[in-house]
DNA sequence: CCTCAATCTAAACGTCGTTAAGATTATAAT
DNA sequence: ATTATAATCTTAACGACGTTTAGATTGAGG
């Protein structure tokens, strides 16, 4: 008969149903009070839960962020030998293969990112908990090649610049073009 | 004694005290209200020269965007022959160090951007105007170069996709490091 | 001087993020 | 089982926002 009171799960809802809405209906159209009443329940509901529309998108970019992290770990497992630039290549493609596939998730992820990164490889800084996932991803599959560059901080950076910039582009609405973005990066990683 | 009714340059007043906002208060800071005011004129003053915030915000990412390309024109003015690899660098650190400078500029142009990008150089596609301007450079320069690819989409794609990605690291907030990014870009670009 | 279009003001509409006060229910201690 | 406590939810409101409307003020051309 009548809903009950309580919705049970309604902090995994709101997180899946606000990706959902980025996804069709783009970010500008995410509002706390539509998301609650998705969710069926009231629009101020959500702040039982979250305390600010900045803290739901966290956790939505946390939830983004560890899908990516999961394929390119994944992608790092089907790699026979640990040689470096086939690794590097493997992770270069997943990464811009999930923007290429998921173009709202660019902009979501890093046009609000306040990173935090110290690239000296000191202890790592306070980022917001979804970029530290982020980071500290990128540093422990960088440990783990066989080639490292003689500063390891501009092997990082200029690894990751690339990949990003080729997701950045690739993201962009109405990109028109007839080749495949992991064939160009290929011809850039060399 | 008593200010006129007619401010006398409100369009251009409102472009340049809007950029100014971003990089004081930052973008979500920027209302068409606190705008109008800001300029001495009524908060609904703007939608007498834009009808709508989108239309705004486009006049000044052009504003933008037009500061860029003479910055990287005259970067290319600067080189002694037409050696293809010192104008890509000089292009590219002027590219970089740009954001670098102003790290706002970047979420700001690329954020909302709605590039629409025919990389199969045929005649070239409707633009908003920020970005129009912005590939009609691209390809401009990238024809003048000595060197070129075999296939220049790639050229282009390449080059872009590095100085981008460099520009968007270096734009995301608190990123501490201890080197300049002329210098990776140097590094990259062997 | 008169007209017309451009420019501006004041007021309003609906939506937004957020908060406050209180209702409902699960949890756990007695 | 009863009761207290904390978690979760609803309704209503606040101020700020983007935008629209109606009308006031002004500059420019005939």
């Amino acid at each position: 008969m009548g809903k009950p009171y309580h919705h049970g799960n309604l902090r995994r809802c709101l997180i899946e149903k606000g990706i959902e809405i980025i996804n069709t209906e783009g970010e500008e159209n995410l509002s706390m009070r539509k998301l609650g009443l998705a969710c069926g329940v009231s629009g101020a509901a959500p702040y039982s839960h979250f305390n600010s529309k900045e803290k739901l998108l966290e956790a939505m970019q946390e939830y983004v962020v560890e899908r990516l992290m999961k394929k390119m770990n994944a992608a790092i497992e089907t790699c026979e030998d640990k040689d470096s630039t086939e690794v590097i290549m493997k992770m270069g493609k997943e990464y811009v293969i999930f923007f290429v596939e998921n173009p709202d998730y660019y902009s979501f992820l890093f046009a609000r990112a306040n990173l935090k990164i110290d690239l000296t490889m000191g202890e790592n800084v306070d980022n917001t908990p979804p970029f530290q996932l982020f980071i500290e991803n990128a540093y422990r599959i960088y440990r783990k090649l066989d080639y490292v560059e003689e500063d390891i901080k501009y092997g990082i950076v200029s690894m990751w610049a690339t990949v990003h910039g080729l997701a950045a582009i690739a993201s962009m609405k109405n990109v028109t073009t007839d080749f495949k973005w992991e064939e160009v990066l290929e011809r850039i990683l060399k």
